[in-house]
DNA sequence: ACGAAAACTGTGACCGGTCACAGTTCTACG
DNA sequence: CGTAGAACTGTGACCGGTCACAGTTTTCGT
């Protein structure tokens, strides 16, 4: 297409101007918008546009504006849990594809070790990206202080323990889901609900059991109350526990679908059948809950319109606008399990 | 650190250059491994980057240099299967790190559909990377073409079928790791080995097949061979066909973790024991093998030294240098399942 | 002691855009 | 019909680096 013998160097916005026949202003102004152009003008801007296969230079026009045209997709948990829990990864990719429809880049930064904090801390506060999509969970988050500390714009997802008012943030409503959860357990006649939370510095597993005492009320029993690591094993260890001590439990509401999936495989062992003699409700419906022998009944975590939104508001912010946080509902999904 | 009353802008090479009392070209020279630079001069210069907090701008630099210090994590196949298999991740965290050791940024690139192609195409092609680590897998993909018709470095992950020849590859030893796991089996004593085997137009799909073939040898028959599309369930229902057909089996090879996995589920529910009645072996070792239950014996996919050496020899690619397909062993893991 | 090469330093041009501003043309109204 | 203002266009400066080159100093062999 642009092969006519030398090894030509790309177009530049000069090389458009020259074919078109204006200045390189009224090809600037047709990229971008096209506002004050005359019709005349924008045609042969954009016909030569396509003559030339004219794509601006990214990094030019980032000198210039002093926008980057990118967001970081950063994680700060030990990258492990990347690819341990399917969660981060649709995340990633509701960004990826919200990023593209917007034409913007997704930078991916991991915060693992100091080392790599300290790259990040650095590419970041140098305007290396226009804001910060964080994936963070645990409580006291030296990343985000330092990004707040920089002044980069930021949206974190789920509620940053510690940080509830600093930071703008699109979770779901753990305390009311976890109510409903907890509900339709009661509704289906069950009397002994247990649950497995998750660690408490994550919001996951403090708001989550707030929910379950609350709609529990006065028949909340610390005795049925254990506690895991968001993982499948600890989800089987805790359900282990749970039996050990309240043998009568007829429910379980575990924080994770994994856990879910791990109390399962441990009331099977135990010689309990689920759902009959034990409903189980998990939570996340990240792809696992689906596929799992039998169908989970889990809270669903509408992690395309989290991605979503979170691009959304961090763009806005990024803009100069205000934006404040948002909390979705995450509906219960009826399957096999409750 | 840097707020002394006004809203500094961010310094630049001239800030520090006056600080230092040198020229922009002596900073410029330390900053860029500091050849022929004074000691003097060099000491200074690195004072005052310390003292004014000054980090280079990367738009800058890439408009200055034609190198954008970045690299794409391009991924082709529709990014449903981003979080449906692990490998991607693993991939992916693999190449974040070793990108950020270099101080190279990872750009994450989908492209599932055809706008999207568009759109990378258009990206990549302008130059906005310096080279594409290419995650695909299918035939013939029009991703690839499209790259190499461009004079984009890159560097694919698993042989693409279909352009063997065209592009630097890092992949394992499909053929020698799928004979030594059905080696495995018939050491074990086993007599009849069946393989299920994954889609014929991706390359663990034909040639972890081959291997099979070729370790048999005259003992091969095509009865005990089954596809799936390396899902889970795939691998239950090749298993339901297998046991079908050939009842006498008593070895299973999967060509991957999740259709073992799969394989494993309908074996039981049929009333086989694992390893006992039937040995199942996986591939690609990817997490859910050793997490499953039981743990799977399964074929290790080496994915830190893949997606290091990946950027390894795109890095060379980059700089100008040849670079030669790399194949990798991936050893037998020898766990409760065979 | 002298000249040439080596070591170091500063300068201006350039990368490819955007933006403010000044200049030009066109419209419309008194 | 003159002119204010809107609509459009072109120009030069600038974003923050790098690089080639020219200029200066130092080193060193003879």
């Amino acid at each position: 297409m642009t092969t006519d013998g030398a090894a030509r160097r790309k177009p530049t916005i000069r090389d458009v101007a020259a074919v078109a026949g204006v200045s390189r202003g009224t090809v600037s102004r047709v990229i971008n918008g096209g506002h004050w152009v005359s019709p005349a003008a924008r045609e042969a801007v954009e016909r030569a546009i396509e003559s030339t296969g004219y794509y601006a230079n990214h990094h030019a026009r980032s000198l210039a504006t002093g926008r980057a045209g990118s967001i970081a997709f950063l994680l700060t948990e030990p990258t492990q849990l990347l690819f341990d829990d399917p969660t981060f990864s649709i995340l990633l990719r509701g960004a990826a594809e919200a990023l593209s429809k917007r034409h913007q880049t997704l930078v991916l930064l991991l915060a693992g070790t100091d080392e790599e904090r300290r790259n990040v801390t650095h590419f970041v506060g140098a305007g290396h990206v226009d804001g910060v999509l964080l994936i963070s969970s645990h409580e006291r988050d030296p990343m985000l202080e330092s990004l707040l500390a920089a002044g980069v714009p930021t949206v974190a997802c789920g509620i940053p323990l510690g940080h509830q008012d600093d930071v703008v943030t699109v979770s779901i409503d753990e305390v009311g889901s976890a109510r409903e959860a907890t509900r339709h357990l009661l509704a289906a006649g069950r009397r002994r609900v247990a649950m497995i939370a998750g660690p408490p510095d994550t919001p996951g597993g403090r708001y989550r059991l707030v929910g379950y005492q609350e709609e529990l009320g006065d028949a909340y029993d610390p005795a049925l109350v254990e506690q895991g690591d968001y993982s499948s094993a600890s989800g089987a260890a805790a359900m282990e526990r749970l039996l050990e001590r309240a043998p009568d439990l007829d429910a379980v509401f575990a924080a994770s679908d994994r856990m879910a999936a791990g109390a399962i495989a441990a009331l099977t062992r135990a010689g309990r059948e689920v759902p009959g003699d034990v409903a189980v409700v998990g939570f996340d419906d990240s792809g696992l809950a689906a596929n799992h022998q039998p169908p989970l009944t889990t809270m669903h975590q509408p992690f395309d319109q989290i991605s979503e939104q979170m691009v959304e508001l961090l763009n806005r912010m990024v803009d100069g606008g205000q934006a404040a946080s948002i909390t979705l509902p995450a509906p219960l999904v009826r399957r096999a399990t409750a």
